[in-house]
DNA sequence: TTGCCAAATCTTACGGCGTAAGTACACTGC
DNA sequence: GCAGTGTACTTACGCCGTAAGATTTGGCAA
């Protein structure tokens, strides 16, 4: 609880911690719950003061996307093989977008062109040009495997009866009509709670796989990069 | 132009008539133009009028993503092979969106679960399934290609710059700085405007040559399929 | 033809929103 | 001590979604 404070006493804010509010006021409320006023008493402060630390609550939303790419930021992709490398920063960006649900529709609605992230873009490329693909062909690649990873991500985690109480309940819809839908309820029930991991790591591995062939424009015909053989 | 009523005389509006006009209004000026005041008075009507024909904003919204959803909806993957089929629906599912960009976080962040809609993804399903796929791989494939579309789409679509008036100009972000980020310039400036499409192309066919593999659990050891071999 | 009603429309009002403008106070360096 | 600077608060404006109620209409029963 914020201590009682005397008009113009200073509350130590920075843009750093009106971020991290904002990012678990959404998290926990919804993004419809995050209003300026909201936010502010959330730290014990009027709305009005935010705004010496974002410029307006559009910059406010892109803070809480760029909290996110920072937080998968570190480019893994240096690692072993450039296909362990794809899969691992897929999981890392999956990861960092199924950790803050509600943030989703924002990554998907605004630009990530910050300077950092097309630093991170930069370093993949490299990466995956040395490891022989095209450079148009390595951004093909990364952009393909960011857009899946969003879409994924997305279509995880869309709530259902459009009421806005979606906070703690990760499961998806099971209540499809078995007598109308007879294939489509027996494929829910048959992949678990767990099943939706799986069917992006299914996917993700099938797009991969689809990649290794245009690498160097077929090296070998079938089987190509050795790929973490331990 | 509407003609001029008076107090109470009807104008004829429709819940399809209110969606087309929401729909209309927001590829024209974006989401944050859609209000419920704005909407009435491009039709001519109060806002408040508008609650005949929707239950309340929240359902107009939706009603916008199913005008979406059923324009692609009419169910194309009984086309020569399962591989064609599922290509077609995402090209035309793509397509559909990029008709609308500006509806597209609204589909990224609400339910899709129209009856119409599961309608479509059961057929789909058998389709696969007569192909091949064990039941719940096909669900996996599914889901796995409208997750590819979308996050495609967003990744497609999303306007720099953050200003509201991004309506005319569907290039995407070419201003990098070739100093800092050569490779990333480099590639942008190497697959031309329409290298977008090319680069989805590339990726589905990546991920659909994947997904060959696991048809009926690996049913040859390297190519599969004929694959329209006409 | 007349009378009535359900549906479509408009009016008014309320609380909440983002934020522009102005004011008050507390630190910092001299 | 004192001015300057930056942080925080207050007030106010015009927009938003929508609840409640008044008003008019078209169509149908008698």
């Amino acid at each position: 609880m914020p201590a009682r404070r005397m008009r113009g006493q200073r509350a130590g804010l920075t843009r750093q911690a009106v971020l991290e509010a904002g990012l678990a006021l959404v998290d926990r409320e919804g993004l419809q719950a995050l209003s300026m006023r909201s936010l502010g008493s959330e730290l014990g402060v009027e709305a009005m003061t935010l705004y010496n630390h974002v410029s307006n609550k559009d910059a406010l939303l892109d803070g809480l996307v760029e909290q996110i790419i920072v937080s998968v930021a570190p480019p893994r992709l240096e690692a072993s093989t450039w296909r362990a490398g794809l899969r691992d920063f897929a999981h890392a960006f999956l990861a960092a977008l199924l950790a803050h649900p509600n943030v989703i529709p924002l990554v998907v609605s605004r630009p990530a062109t910050t300077s950092l992230n097309l630093r991170v873009m930069e370093s993949a490329l490299e990466s995956l040009r040395a490891a022989g693909f095209p450079v148009h062909r390595a951004l093909d690649v990364l952009y393909s495997v960011t857009g899946f990873v969003v879409g994924h991500a997305a279509t995880m985690t869309v709530q259902h009866a459009s009421g806005q109480e979606a906070h703690d309940r990760p499961e998806l819809l099971l209540e499809v009509d078995a007598e109308e839908f007879p294939l489509l309820s027996a494929a829910m029930r048959a992949s678990p709670p767990a099943g939706a991991q799986n069917r992006f790591d299914f996917a993700l591995e099938a797009m991969l796989t689809g990649f290794e062939a245009t690498r160097t424009s077929a090296q070998e015909p079938c089987r190509t990069a050795p790929e973490a053989r331990r």
